[in-house]
DNA sequence: GGCGTGACTTGAA
DNA sequence: ATTCAAGCCACGC
């Protein structure tokens, strides 16, 4: 009896469920699979999912603020990203970001 | 096998 | 209210 699902594939898995239009945090990832504060992990799965078809633009700190937007190709492309689902992003932070939040355990409430 | 780093969070001063 | 510091887990060398 082992649990086969690495963290990663389950923040994976998480980060692909969130509707469209909608952000979540690291924090709240990291708790729904039960990680409690270690939301430099779901950080970290995020930068490895480099490459995956991982909307991890839609994953931002608790702030609102977009923290890795850096990693992504070129400098705004997370900011039109996410102005581009209707979200409304003043000086790389979300407007309204508790309006546009997606609890990530709705998924698990199901 | 140990140390440092990292797209974070929370609490206390 | 803002700022500082500590905690947390996984990966790389």
């Amino acid at each position: 009896m082992s649990k086969n699902a690495n963290t990663y594939e389950l923040i994976y898995d998480i980060v692909r469920k969130i509707p469209k239009g909608k952000v979540t945090s690291y924090g709240a990832i990291g708790k729904c699979i039960g990680m409690g504060r270690s939301a430099r992990l779901v950080g970290w799965a995020l930068k490895s999912s480099s490459g995956e078809n991982i909307p991890a633009h839609r994953v931002v700190n608790r702030k609102g603020i977009l923290t890795g937007k850096h990693q992504f190709s070129g400098t705004h492309l997370m900011q039109e990203l996410l102005e581009s689902e209707g979200l409304q992003i003043v000086d790389d932070q979300i407007i309204d970001f508790e309006k546009v939040f997606w609890n990530p355990m709705d998924c698990l409430i199901k």
